[in-house]
DNA sequence: ATTTTAAGTACCCTTTTAGATACTACGGCA
DNA sequence: TGCCGTAGTATCTAAAAGGGTACTTAAAAT
């Protein structure tokens, strides 16, 4: 069994982490945390994809919302967007470099809560949104 | 330059991933998701700590609001609470052995944003909540 | 002349989340 | 006898996030 004070160690803590405000995790939350941007992310890191592409893939997300959560990734520098001028409008997402830097999070995210689903499914149900 | 296809062969992504509702990814997220609870568990990865103490520690937090994110997070297994039945109450929090286990998440967040904020100073100011 | 298509906006309403304030129980202490 | 400290509840209000429906634009197809 791990002791607190070895995880300590490997916690590479700062005076900025304390604030809430000028966290760099609390950040990170902020940029995933619109609904569905994980999906999209997840998406686009497979493939470019079209507006209506990713719609179909989302169908439970409202054009609305869809157009939101882009607009959002798009101003934290997650994703580009390319607009073709023709018409009907043709655009195309993508993952940025940046948004490519921030995967290996979301797979990280993955093998816990894939471990935690096991473990949940053992005793009681989990909370889910 | 990392092609998107190396880093897609590096990603297990299931079919689970691709709905919302069952995406382990969103389960941590949601597992993290309440404010302030990130800062919570960074606190708690120290010391354990009795409820005032960590009141202390979070000043822009109300009580109510500590006893909510307490609450779910040992709900969902992350933290324990440790009751002492003596007059005034004593109440210990800690993280648990899964509470220690998504740690590693948080210093890749940590990192990623961190980055980022370099970054970011360099150009435009970040969107924060 | 009307319909279709892609990629949106605009406007309004509901739900969820968070914040403010006040109140409680219990025993020890002055 | 009444106040202090710990760890809370309860209640109400405000702000943020999300959802539903209708409208837009411009060219090409029917």
């Amino acid at each position: 069994m791990t002791s607190n004070k070895e995880i300590h160690e490997t916690c590479f803590m700062k005076e900025k982490c304390l604030k809430y405000e000028t966290c760099p995790m609390v950040l990170v939350q902020n940029l995933l945390s619109g609904k569905r941007k994980i999906l999209i992310l997840w998406y686009l890191n497979y493939e470019t994809l079209r507006f209506n592409e990713l719609r179909k893939k989302l169908p439970d997300v409202t054009q609305k919302m869809l157009t939101q959560q882009l607009r959002s990734l798009e101003a934290d520098g997650l994703i580009y967007r390319n607009i073709y001028p023709v018409t009907p409008p043709k655009v195309e997402y993508g993952l940025t470099e940046l948004g490519r830097k921030i995967i290996p999070i979301l797979e990280m995210m993955h093998g816990f809560g894939a471990d935690y689903l096991e473990k949940a499914e053992l005793s009681s149900p989990v909370q889910e949104k």
